[in-house]
DNA sequence: CCAATGTCAGCATAACTGACATCA
DNA sequence: CTGATGTCAGTTGTGCTGACATTG
């Protein structure tokens, strides 16, 4: 009985797109300005105090240069802003303008209705069993050390 | 009771980057020659038989020049070879080597492994509905039509 | 002639590394 | 001075569109 029927990566992969695709589209459609899936993951990292853009690397796990990329191009189209951190000269707080804001809670709005529309397609206990697993503490992924043998 | 915790492709991307990497890093301690997700994607379109490039593009997703590349790529590297259809000229079947059909055993393997690594850790069970909800039909992702309303 | 396939070339995007200025 | 931060530049990889030859 091996587990393997498609590779889950795959899988994942699919099911990221399926939520993405519909995530862009409805944005795209309600007047939004196009955001990268970079620039998601910059509001999703993103707090209610501000934030400097080192900070939102770590979270996001790139380099401060590729998060500095994004964010300018959000500053770029007024969702995001720029404002002196009274702590510290040299530190800079991103946050997000009143429409940032906006666009943010819409696609919160739109991503809990994306998974409410497929909690009514596989039924609820599924998704929320997919949540479960997928929050679930993974651990670190298994190196070279554990191996097959 | 609203629905979100933390956005669902957020949670689907970081589950998909624990087995990449750790499938990544395993294949590469194990001496195989570094492949690149897309490429990945190529194994996993294939069949016994041999393909074509651009049925290869279709089950993808990708365009036929993108499918091109990955595939001349894994062909340099020895992984894949080309070979004649004979029931067509045109037509140039994308088979794997003998070296590449190790490696693509050795990677099916490794995800294995990898799921049951993630048995022990979540609990058979919890994997197990990991699975069937990812390999639910869901159907097309609701675009601006299906809205909030 | 038309459609499908394989291929080459150029372009856009996104991530990275490198380098530098500023400030605690 | 050292370290952290913000920023500018260049480079690489990946996918795309455009174009063309070949073949059924």
């Amino acid at each position: 009985m091996s587990t393997t029927g498609r590779p889950l990566p795959q899988l994942l992969g699919d099911a990221r797109r399926w939520f993405e695709e519909a995530l862009l589209a409805t944005l795209a459609e309600a007047g939004a300005a196009p955001v990268s899936p970079t620039q998601t993951a910059v509001f999703a990292a993103l707090d209610e105090e501000g934030t400097t853009v080192s900070e939102l690397a770590r979270r996001m796990g790139v380099t401060r240069q590729t998060a500095h990329q994004a964010v300018h191009g959000l500053i770029g189209i007024g969702l995001l802003e720029q404002a002196p951190d009274p702590a510290s000269a040299r530190r800079r707080l991103i946050r997000r303008t009143p429409e940032g804001l906006r666009t943010h809670h819409l696609a919160e709005r739109i991503l809990a209705d994306l998974e409410q529309t497929l909690a009514r397609r596989l039924g609820p206990e599924t998704v929320t069993a997919l949540r479960a697993a997928l929050e679930a503490p993974w651990g670190e992924p298994p190196g070279p050390g554990g191996k097959t043998c």
